[in-house]
DNA sequence: CTATAATAGTTCGCATACGAATTATTCGCG
DNA sequence: CGCGAATAATTCGTATGCGAACTATTATAG
């Protein structure tokens, strides 16, 4: 329950340089994509519709790990922009089933061309680099989700 | 210019790790404040005045690395719970100064004694991780703002 | 079989987050 | 000195992001 101000500070340093990163990224990428008119959100829900066509919303919320009332929100737009169909399913009629549509299969094409220049100087770093940050990430996900489940005992 | 696929699938690697860190923060950071009445950008924001009471707020704009426009709302709102006063520079008009009053002074206490118990789990890291974690965090700010000035010569 | 639980989505109010446009002030060059 | 450029904030419209409340449907317990 205790920790020294170095250790305090040790934690600090670790929140503000993930802030950081998130920030640079995301300072990045809305600008890489702002001209084909789509956000990093909606590209990287581009990307899941392709791999996963006919997902539900629940799922695609569980895929990119954000609440199903952004979820649906992200979805309104891109029906909007006709880039996404949404449909109700005919197996449970409380689901709906999203698929890209052509436009939204010709964006991605766009995007993944787009990412491919913008994104190549992270390639700088060494694969032992990566594989490093790789392997750090995901041993704070884990922390952090363990201390998110431990959380519901309180209160 | 041309990238194989590997190396492409590489970098979507290090940006989907990117963005499950920066969820998992912004989860358990939201959830480690909310019965404090705060968001963990306020909290942010409470540090800084507290190191340095009087900046205004284009500094504090660029200190957190968000815009002029955000940091504008985000102040407003702070102002609004009485944590914060926002006063007319008396050197330059244009300016205001941003300083904490005593109720953002005690929620600040409060905040630091929270943050204590809900990230220590970070320290299960080793030394040696935290400081790998931090360098190559370091890496990618860098070259990701490089990327955002050349990004200027385009259009 | 039916009342109740649980689940899938949507909507609402709120807090970030951005750029563009606007206002007020200061700077700086001639 | 004085006028145009630069700077400091704010405001506006839009897109994430969340939880709580709500509707519709399906699952389940008795």
């Amino acid at each position: 329950m205790n920790m020294d101000d170095q250790q305090q500070q040790r934690t600090l340093e670790i929140i503000q340089s993930a802030r950081e990163v998130k920030q640079a990224f995301h300072q990045v990428m809305s600008k890489a994509y702002q001209h084909l008119n789509v956000t990093p959100i909606q590209s990287f829900v581009l990307r899941k519709l392709n791999e996963k066509p006919g997902i539900t919303l629940s799922e695609l919320a569980e895929y990119i790990q954000l609440s199903k009332s952004t979820t649906s929100g992200i979805i309104d737009r891109m029906v909007r922009d006709q880039l996404v169909s949404r449909e109700q399913s005919s197996t449970d009629r409380r689901s709906v089933t999203l698929t890209l549509l052509d436009k939204g299969e010709q964006l991605l094409q766009r995007v993944r061309e787009n990412q491919v220049e913008r994104m190549s100087p992270l390639l700088q770093m060494s694969d032992e680099e990566i594989d490093s940050l790789l392997r750090i990430h995901q041993k704070i996900v884990r922390i952090l989700h363990q201390e998110l489940e431990e959380d519901s005992t309180y209160e």
